[in-house]
DNA sequence: CATGAATGAGAATTCATTCAT
DNA sequence: TATGAATGAATTCTCATTCAT
């Protein structure tokens, strides 16, 4: 709702200590400490803890559509393409903005039902986007399967990256998006 | 280390209770009474909460360990045939044992340093078994890609099924891992 | 660390308490209901019931140590003036400040290690007075024997009065000194 | 009341403890591991923790009740040589039977009330010695003072060599008791 | 006598949240 | 906006004691 620079740079700051130490874990304390304020005075700038991590969550989804959207609309209409820029803008939001997204991913649950019904929207566009992509990919027959299940698969496999990829490797996250491509198109040559 | 029946029980009591809230949101009184205990008793069977924890990972590490080991063994040496029994012997356990899984999945973080170290190992080896299935395929060029690459996008497919497979749907979970060795492997004609 | 006046009254209340009932049976409750406060609240004060323990004992033995230097200061420089002085000054603050001594006393054992450790140089100091006035009366030929002994039987006796010693009785805490003095003094003649 | 040797064992055993770590801090565990058995066999040899505490401090008083008064009657009539005896005898229980003293000096307060009554009588029957010794030594005129008073500074610097006292050290528990007397008696030439 | 499992009444401590200043 | 003190409900864990076997 409210959008101020200093609840955006708070919000960053929380998504840190959630994917440290993991929502439940994360005291008001530490967040109001990490923020350079006393515990009483974070209440001024969020309702809640729910509402912190609802905000964490929307920022996230939010950014990962935008980019998403923008590098779609920017590049090529060809649909190996299209897939190749999907899978990268994926990446690429999954790690310049990781914390966020490791949140939305696996504290999804951690809130309450009505922020849940409010942000599942976005998810769901977000998810939409992919689905298109999916789709015309298929109709070109670069790719075979099911739309639902082949949307699925590559949505694990590209968020359980979070879980073992390691940015300061040899492969940027773009190497990891082309390989992913790669392994599910029959033949590229 | 103890391994009594009555231990075993309340594991598997303890991981369905892990899974419904959360490891952090699971309170030792709720899982007492599930267990049909006063909550001082429940440290009579294990040290400690994290104990809890462990053993419930534990178990079901094991668990998947030994399915898959015995699936291996009794199937055919083709490395399709390999591959295919196990990522069904994968999704196997995961829905016929999904509470442990998905506790080992997603709350692998909760678990204190010598806990996550001992498991670690039972970790390891399951993965071991995936990644000699991986180079099999891809030396019989069923497969192409960065062996570790590969095994890892392919147990992130599987892994993120526990968020959206339906057990009560239309499909099997052998559906589903045909459908995902079929996925990429470039041309099963 | 904290020397606010709210912690200094709550250290003295608890010094009441842990005299009374003990440190081990004190229960944080019952020290926050004589604070009149909640049990919550005590550790916006204190971090810990350990802390508390320290805290009284620290009080004490400050006191004991600024009343001793003082008493020292302003009393003649006869050796038998200065031996009575300092027996004098002994009793005083064990029965003007008894709870925080009493505690010192017999709840020493309670302290964690850091604690002692710490609370060990204040005591040190303290008893290096007692040592210089049992040394200046050995000089003057005052009393007799090992300097070491003479100081911690001396101590002993003194300390000892708190489990007898009726401040309500006919006898007032400079009478007792003047006694025991006489009692190691070969003759007064 | 019971006797039986088993449970004079355990009563040295638990004397050990209650010194390492305060009666309050001894639980029924650890007192049980100590001695070979399971908390729940306590049960069968002492009605309660308290009747353990009693137990310890009966043992305790009553042996240096025995060994007093079999010091002084073997002894000379002579008052100084009884009153150096009777210091010797109390410095040698408290160290050979430390334990049990230690517990009977520090931990008297979490007796209950009817075991503090009946334990009383013995306490008393041990001091009415010291207080006999003390009157024959002050009608002889080796010493000087109240006989309440001397008498209660003598066994309180003699009870605090517990807090202090080396047994490892180069004095012995005579040698303590003889620099005692000589401290307190006017002209020993 | 011994055991192991269970109990239930606390114990210390934590923490999101409130609110007067 | 900020703060610091207070709250109260909840949390993990402890422990003396009981009792069926």
């Amino acid at each position: 709702m409210n959008a101020s620079p200093r609840r955006k740079e708070l919000t960053r700051l929380a998504a840190q200590l959630f994917v440290q130490e993991g929502f439940d874990r994360t005291t008001v304390r530490m967040l109001a400490q990490e923020m350079g304020i006393k515990s009483g005075s974070l209440f001024h700038h969020f309702k809640d803890k729910q509402e912190i991590l609802a905000a964490v969550i929307e920022e996230g989804t939010q950014n990962a559509l935008i980019i998403a959207r923008k590098a779609l609309d920017e590049c090529a209409a060809d649909p190996e393409i299209r897939l190749r820029t999907m899978a990268r803008a994926h990446l690429e939001t999954l790690f310049t903005d990781r914390n966020a997204h490791v949140v939305a991913l696996f504290e999804w649950r951690r809130l309450d039902p009505e922020a849940r019904a409010h942000l599942s929207h976005l998810r769901d566009a977000y998810e939409a986007l992919w689905v298109t992509v999916i789709d015309d990919a298929l109709e070109a027959g670069l790719i075979r399967g099911d739309r639902f299940l082949v949307s699925r698969f590559v949505l694990g496999a590209l968020n359980w990256t979070v879980r073992w990829y390691d940015p300061n490797g040899p492969r940027s996250p773009d190497d990891l998006a082309d390989e992913l491509v790669a392994m599910i198109m029959p033949a590229s040559t």
